[in-house]
DNA sequence: TATGAATGAGCGTTCATTCAT
DNA sequence: CATGAATGAACGCTCATTCAT
């Protein structure tokens, strides 16, 4: 009976805004453009969002949901293998998918990397969320004997989320997809080298022999973007 | 030719500008804010600086250079030593010096850190040069054989650039001076046995058993502040 | 003819056009409030009205349309009283009348105190209306021999409205009915002793003797609230 | 040294402010007319007030200031005169100059009547003081047996300052001086007979006999318009 | 040089009104 | 008739920049 809603337009509004703040920052994004961009008016932003943070934290938000679904500290796996095996490769399937989720949301990680200053209220809860989960897994590879016991678990994780992180930035600084398994791949092989006993080099190498470089079968294993309720199928 | 300025103001606002940039960020830091905490008007600030804008350029610019004295590609020291030991003695204290000046000058690092958006036309060429230096030294250490040859020079450079960046940020979440040394030390032993060949390790070994921990006697190395044009003479 | 609309929204409408005006203001009363206060949509509020003024016009002038009924000049009572007595049973009757009517109505009358500024053309006709009406009644009493010659009718008319006006406002300050008769006795007494001939003052002292303070008798005089044309049939 | 704010300025404002206040009321009341109407940009009005509320509230509060400086309560007054001649001789000329003031500041009166909905906590306080004076001067007369005994001083209070409120309104009508004493008189006249005891009437019916209608020999006591910080000599 | 009052473009937000369903 | 999403003109306020002194 009533004049239905436009599903299209609070995804567009997500979407515009999305680009907007990668863009031109948090500050300076405008609304109007953010609405201009979604092909609304500005009034149509604001029967949509509280306000301009308000998109802000709902973008970022649903964001650091997905990344927590992906990065569970390893407490949270009860069935975790313990052979060093599927350990590693556990790891290296989760790290894929998480690169691929980040791909996905490039414009968003943007965001957040640039959340300095007025923002970052909102990601730093998130940023050391990750720091913390990171030295969860130190600490788990430590205990599992694959890890050295002679390193400092919090320096360790700093390096490795550092490292990361600047990888992944690395991954948006052109519009063409990376070959993430292969970074991946000399990443682990950096720090396994670098912080592993010599149980994991030899697990390491094993596998390595295993795997004939066949590591770009994981291209459609699509994950979905804004996980909940965005969609984005993308048959 | 008449009275010059008083120099103290030009210094001043600087000082301010930096100061209010790192706490409210760039878009939000109001020319009031800074004109104030400088003690002297608004007018003044534009009696020296062109813009907002100009005075951020100048006191990136100034980091800037300063940074890029202290870590220079390996191409430029005519005198680098072949012998190992004096080469990784050599990057040591450069890397000590480097996060010595970080420390000095963590306003404007945050800054930079924050300049995502609108400004980061001032510090991309910057992060492009890190990353290209970095390589330069990574390639280095593989042609003087300490590193090895089956590693992606561009890919590694990336690597380290992201944990030592990761690191210093780490450096500025309290004011306390952290331990510095302490955390290169294990910085440099993680990528040391990560990327390097048995003969960087063994005198990475060789020079750990030289030093008994005296790591710290680097605390009064003052580096100056800004280390170029903007010295803060007016004794 | 189509079935005519639901009698009711325009009603709904009308009620909660009045609360929201005597709460929030003519000019801060929002359409949206409005419309969800009497529980349609803010469509619907348009169906019924061209605009907010629109509502508030209606309002205003149903509202006045039931006052001047009230309070005719005394030259549209063909049937007017000559005797005194009966005169002054008869005004001090329609008084009683008007006040009740004020009461219940107590909200618009709110909203047109405070119609100044931009929309006090709704209520500038009435106010001068009343004024005219309330000198002709004086002049009246001076034409019966009741009130003395050598008042200036027209002063004297504002006195009067300016007395009633706020005698009526203090009626609203609480939400409890006060003892408007007792409060209308005083008022008439005031300004019979002080604008009456020796004559009135007789007369007034007479009935006082007669009506030995039975003066709540008409509480139960219930008025209907919106008189004219807004008559709330549906029964 | 440095520019010198215009004095015109912010005076020009509030003058400014006034007049858009009373002719827009006070939620329509725009800021930029209120700049324009004073010859300066926008910004400056906020150089000079914090918000629209803050103009408003700085004119009314001046504007009651002065108004509580002219009518204060008989308590007051250590050297209220006994003598009834002279105590009406002192109110008379306390009426006088109440008229005088608000003659001269009708913008704001006008303004403060509509003061109705948001921002009537700026006045309310102010309404119920006057009320309050009023009725210790009625009560005031009472004591002195100029005021009947049998009066309601509140409801009598109630009454006064209704008809004056109205009388003065009545001056804001047209923009040409009325006669105010005249204006007062018949007033004065009609509440003395309503509600004085004959000692009362027979003291005012000895002064209309010494002062023979020369009651316009006040028209050049020029009272100053924005009475608070803008002086209140006059000894 | 230095000041700070003045400017005015710009932006976030509101809300009366329209209109597709 | 009814709905409520969408529109867009306002308007309050901010702040970088200018300029008279």
């Amino acid at each position: 009976m009533s004049r239905t809603a436009d599903p299209h337009t609070k995804d567009a509004l997500l979407r515009a805004a999305e680009e907007v703040f990668a863009e031109r920052g948090l500050a300076s994004a405008r609304v109007e453009d953010i609405a201009r961009l979604a092909g609304v008016s500005k009034g149509a932003f604001y029967l949509h969002f509280e306000s301009k943070e308000a998109a802000l934290e709902q973008l970022v938000q649903a964001f650091l949901a997905g990344c927590s679904g992906f990065f569970a500290p390893p407490s949270s796996y009860p069935d975790l293998p313990e052979d060093p095996h599927e350990l590693l490769a556990f790891t290296a399937e989760r790290d894929l998918q998480i690169y691929e989720f980040l791909w996905e949301n490039r414009s968003i990680v943007r965001i957040i990397h640039s959340c300095r200053g007025e923002y970052d209220h909102l990601v730093e809860a998130f940023r050391a969320e990750v720091a913390v989960r990171t030295r969860a897994w130190v600490r788990h590879f430590q205990e599992v004997g694959l890890f050295r016991q002679d390193i400092d678990a919090d320096l360790v994780a700093t390096l490795m989320c550092g490292a990361h992180h600047e990888l992944s930035e690395k991954m948006f600084t052109s519009d063409r997809r990376p070959p993430i398994a292969a970074w991946l791949e000399a990443t682990q092989s950096t720090f396994f080298r670098g912080l592993g006993t010599p149980a994991l080099l030899a697990v390491a190498e094993d596998r390595k022999r295993d795997r004939p470089a066949d590591i770009q079968a994981h291209a459609n294993a699509r994950t979905r973007r804004r996980p909940a309720h965005v969609q984005r199928e993308r048959s």
